[in-house]
DNA sequence: TTATTTATGTTATATAAATCACATAAACTC
DNA sequence: GAGTTTATGTGATTTATATAACATAAATAA
């Protein structure tokens, strides 16, 4: 299939406006709306349907219900996403103690620090000692971590993760790591995203349908 | 000018790069280096610069200092970049504390929260009451909040932030904030990420070369 | 000094992504 | 039940973004 990169992303959004239009008891919804809602065109979010073979009535727009559970499969939301978070320090707590995941069928599973004074395996979710993530990460089948140690150590996690059932890192560290072959790598680079603010607010001409990135 | 939305976010990276360069002692940089540092093609490199009338020797390269000191003054990169943090919980206080942004020239200058107890004006980045946060952005010229309240919270706050002289927020609560008019909004989106991620590794095809987003 | 090498700067080309436009079919109207 | 409305689904077109190609000028070599 010609899967565009970000239309995954999109329909992750589609996903999250149509479960609050059923929460508000609404039944149906049309490209027009989750248009509006997402900020791109009608005809990309039927496209994007399209796409993947989820369609609508030639008038009636789509079911909602229809669209968020075949949607869920889609997009793996249908098992639990279980997740490692390395690193327990001020990021990585916050990240544990995100009651926005599990909200969301994202399990934090674990953490792991080198640090003996964070440990706790006791915990609801329990901190463990580094050195144990391979047995962790094999025994419970985790393909995702998120990377929130200090910088330098940020390349050497990696090289050992990739040595693991590890597929796939969220990298918090400030530094644009690759994906490479079968470990993918996204970055969340909040320096970079502030710095890219400053420059659209006092140097990029104001252009009002500037996208959300 | 015909500006690209990426170039500037590259432009980052670049000179990222070129400040790490720096410090092993290196004097100059040629297009492949930082093509392969960034991972995007030397001819892009190329042209971002001369987009910016970044120009090099024809021969010999750039010389980094020359163009990491023309890289920050078109970032904005001179002068300190001033942010506040709207929503003093678990991750706000992450941010305040987190000790990448003084390294890179983002300063954080306040908290603001609604919770009395987590209130201190004392310390060394005060967290102020939010009922403060109108007259404390007008008098210390605060173009950029980071919002990390609850998510029903966002809009309003939003609002109230679009009558002062707050022109943008990097956005963290799960919910696609649009920009418009003279207000920009960023959004991080770490539930989003991670689905995103998780649909990657589990069903696209792996791509060697897919980016780091 | 002349030839050769090499990395820039820029134009031409290719690829990717989003929008436009419209034929189509379902649902309403009269 | 014929005509009208309306929103989907998709091919054609436009726009955006990245790569490839190469002429050019500085540096080196002969
Ligand atoms: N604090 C933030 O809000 C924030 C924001 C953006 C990015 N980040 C990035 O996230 C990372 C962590 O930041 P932080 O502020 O939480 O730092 P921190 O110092 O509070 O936490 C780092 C933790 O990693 C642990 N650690 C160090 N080496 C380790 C290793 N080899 N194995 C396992 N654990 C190890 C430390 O013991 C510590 O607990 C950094 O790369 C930082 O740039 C942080
Ligand atoms: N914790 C994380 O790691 C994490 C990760 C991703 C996104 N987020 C998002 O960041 C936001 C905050 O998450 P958190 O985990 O820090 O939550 P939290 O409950 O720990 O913190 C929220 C803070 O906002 C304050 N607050 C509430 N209403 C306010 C108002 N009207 N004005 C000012 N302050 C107000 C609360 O007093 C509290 O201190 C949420 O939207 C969440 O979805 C958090």
């Amino acid at each position: 299939m010609n899967t565009n990169h970000e239309v995954i992303r999109r329909l992750s959004k589609y996903r999250n406006v149509m479960r609050k239009m059923k929460e508000l008891g609404l039944v149906k919804v049309f490209s027009d709306n989750l248009a509006d809602a997402v900020g791109v065109s009608p005809s990309l979010v039927r496209k994007d349907f399209s796409m993947f073979n989820l369609t609508g009535n030639k008038r009636g727009g789509y079911r909602i219900d229809d669209l968020v559970s075949k949607l869920n499969v889609l997009l793996g939301k249908d098992k639990k996403q279980k997740v490692v978070i390395i690193g327990c320090g001020k990021l990585g707590q916050a990240l544990m103690n995100h009651n926005g995941f599990p909200r969301v069928g994202i399990r934090v599973v674990a953490g792991f620090d080198s640090d003996p004074a964070v440990l706790d395996a006791e915990a609801p979710i329990p901190i463990l000692h580094i050195k144990e993530i391979k047995d962790f990460v094999t025994k419970n089948q985790i393909s995702v971590a998120a990377l929130t140690v200090p910088e330098p150590c940020v390349q050497g996690m990696v090289d050992t993760l990739k040595k693991t059932c590890v597929k796939g890192v969220i990298n918090f560290a400030p530094l644009p790591l690759k994906s490479s072959d079968g470990f993918l790598v996204h970055n969340m680079n909040m320096e970079q995203e502030i710095e890219n603010l400053f420059y659209n607010i006092h140097f990029a001409e104001t252009n009002p349908t500037d996208s959300d990135i």
